[in-house]
DNA sequence: CAATACAGCACCGATTAAGTACTATTTAAC
DNA sequence: GTTAAATAGTACTTAATCGGTGCTGTATTG
């Protein structure tokens, strides 16, 4: 379903809030505090991050994380690259049986890795920096409003505020970020 | 994870089937056959293809689906929103805090729904007769090669071919088709 | 040497998708 | 009119994956 892992979401969260001083070393428990997410969660993000050299981390007492390059050059695919273990692949055309040698060719699959290319490309269009200093309209192949895009969700952080200063951990903890 | 479920590429599978002969009748049975797939899994994607007004189907004996709507006229959005229920929307910035009201005035939200607003259009550019004709390049975004994109799956496709004729229901039917 | 903070590993729980089964309804053929 | 073929709908079961947590080790500072 095309849909974006939370632990993404929180590592675009996490850069973005390191990219406001890029200098700065965070600790991953002040990041947790500040972002209001679960330190062991944190300190997971930071770790896949850190292994793919997006973020540097020093050890020891008053050690921390800071960007390991300047936030013009992370990209928004960077970040998924690193906390998502599968690889960027497209699907096969489908796993079971043989369409590809019967009739077409298998030309689904190169339809296919064509829509993955493009997301990719989007993926890469986005920067870190662009996280914080908002996105020309431009920069991305549509431009104004699209027809069947929700408006999804945020509505109720507002809520979510409110009622509770650490991770919701209740049954309404489940994903709700759906691409699609 | 942007991966693409399974349901949605059985999608993709049989309604290109269907675009070769689109005039003709194709009950649940002979898809299934044809395609090497389960007959109640098919049955349930043409179902919801139905409900989405994407095929036609006739009741009866002698019954069967077909398209609804020529194949120029049908894009993999709409397979994809007729078979996954959850809508298309983008990312909440993140589920657990208040770091929109915080700081960024979530600037990040904007971003996503960027990103998902390409993705969308990737997957409305492509109709169902370019799964047959192949689309030229041009099409879509990026012409050439990317960097990181893999090849990705449609090695073991002989072999599945030769080792079985019915849906491969072993350790090895997980979803393969990684979009990220 | 003690306290702080990252590194890596392994585990457990829960949500979700995938596949299956069963029953009802409709239409064609005999 | 009855039977057979084929779709429609619903509910259930199972399995895989993700999200989250805990523990142990290592490095660095004071």
């Amino acid at each position: 379903m095309l849909r974006i892992s939370k632990i993404t979401d929180y590592g675009t969260l996490i850069m973005t809030h390191m990219a406001w001083q890029p200098e700065r070393l965070y600790s991953a428990a002040e990041l947790a505090d500040s972002l209001g997410l679960g330190l062991p969660t944190v300190s997971k993000v930071l770790k896949a991050l850190g292994r793919h050299q997006l973020v540097s981390s020093l050890r020891g007492a008053h050690g921390g994380y800071k960007l390991a390059r300047p936030a013009r050059e992370i990209t928004v695919a960077d970040i998924v690259d690193a906390l998502e273990e599968q690889p960027f692949g497209l699907t096969e055309c489908s796993a079971s049986s043989g369409v590809c040698g019967l009739e077409s060719g298998c030309r689904i699959r190169v339809n296919w890795m064509h829509i993955n290319t493009v997301v990719r490309r989007a993926l890469e269009d986005v920067k870190l920096a662009d996280m914080i200093e908002p996105v020309p309209h431009v920069v991305l192949g549509a431009p104004a409003a699209l027809p069947t895009v929700a408006a999804s969700g945020h509505g109720d952080h507002a809520a979510a505020l409110a009622a509770n200063v650490h991770p919701v951990r209740g049954p309404d903890s489940r994903a709700k970020h759906p691409i699609s």
